[in-house]
DNA sequence: GTCTATACGCGGATAGAC
DNA sequence: GTCTATCCGCGTATAGAC
């Protein structure tokens, strides 16, 4: 890897721990095995570094949205293929990959901690974990609805109520990775009571 | 107020702004009027005035909670007591407490982004804003499915179901106070469909 | 591109007068 | 309890040799 990269998550890992102001240009030298002049070749300064993450972090987040079948900018077509079983491969999948891919894992943290200092980090928080998902969620269910899968309701707040849980439950399993199976189960649990609720056969309850 | 209070309510204030190593003791002292070397009068160092403004919040928010009458060792009588439109009134007070009251919203933007920092900030959060909550409404929940107001199902997973949107809606808003109306219709909106989903009465859908 | 050396301000904190 | 004065380390960043 290029020492540029390096440079970039080695930050990365530093600013997800110790948050922006609590990491000195020196110690990510030291992380990355330079000396701390040696970063300005790469990077103006510290807030480009910075700013260099938050890009960063965008691709890998379209990145891996893309990979789970659930672009920004979807194939109508695609949407109407998935059935209601992806849901729970799906929300698994996004769950253990935010909860526990070391990259993917500190850039949600260091988005959450810099979100009311950074303007551009609050926007980038929103955008990422809030609007993208709930978006491409809405879509999903719209298509769901119409295709007589699920009962009537706005999609938009379905989306919000099958949303909403995972990521509480992603914060509240984020300091406990000894609890792995107990998250997964009470997530498992959510999609399970979300389907009874939202789906048509739940109506036999 | 005492300058002991007024420098933990400045303090407060400009951490939730700029972080905890955003903000130095100069900062704060200028803030509150006095000399930096005098803040050492009240408290023992930042460290000591950080803590002190943790169990501040769980003091406020657990006064907050009794007001909404939502104790965290609630009489069971007054539980039963509650009824499906208090739901209503209840979310929505929450909701703008968190949202609006100044005091109450910086303590709960301080704590979620110093709580990948510094531990005991990590553990104020989640007792504050999820477990305490989260068991609240369970014990709710639990009342109104065995009085038969709603229907079955795991209380726990419908108390996610029920504060997980308050909590995303709360984060998203957050960032845009021009959109308060918008907000309290998005609150409505989940309140509602969580109503007729759960609710005895839903079941006509 | 990386190093050493260095500039210079600001950080938390203390001493001691009033 | 508040002030002035001060300590000293660490912060970002630059200059210039190799």
């Amino acid at each position: 890897m290029e020492t540029k990269e390096r440079i970039l998550h080695e930050a990365l890992a530093l600013f997800s721990e110790r948050g922006y102001d609590g990491v000195s240009m020196r110690q990510i030298a030291a992380a990355v095995g330079i000396q701390a002049a040696s970063l300005y070749s790469h990077y103006a300064g510290k807030e480009y570094l910075f700013r260099a993450i938050l890009e960063f972090a965008q691709e890998r987040f379209a990145e891996t949205m893309h990979s789970l079948g659930l672009a920004a900018d979807p194939d109508p077509q695609s949407v109407m293929e998935l059935k209601e079983k992806d849901l729970q491969r799906i929300s698994r999948e996004i769950f253990l990959h935010l909860l526990k891919d070391p990259t993917a894992a500190a850039l949600r943290r260091l988005l959450t901690a810099e979100q009311f200092r950074h303007s551009i980090a609050g926007q980038t928080y929103q955008q990422l974990y809030i609007e993208s998902v709930l978006d491409s969620q809405t879509r999903i269910f719209k298509a769901f609805i119409s295709a007589g899968t699920m009962r009537k309701g706005d999609p938009a707040i379905t989306a919000l109520h099958f949303y909403a849980p995972i990521l509480l439950l992603l914060n509240k399993y984020d300091r406990q990775p000894e609890k792995e199976a107990k998250a997964l189960a009470a997530l498992e649990a959510h999609v399970n009571q979300f389907m009874r609720r939202y789906g048509r056969k739940g109506n036999k309850e």
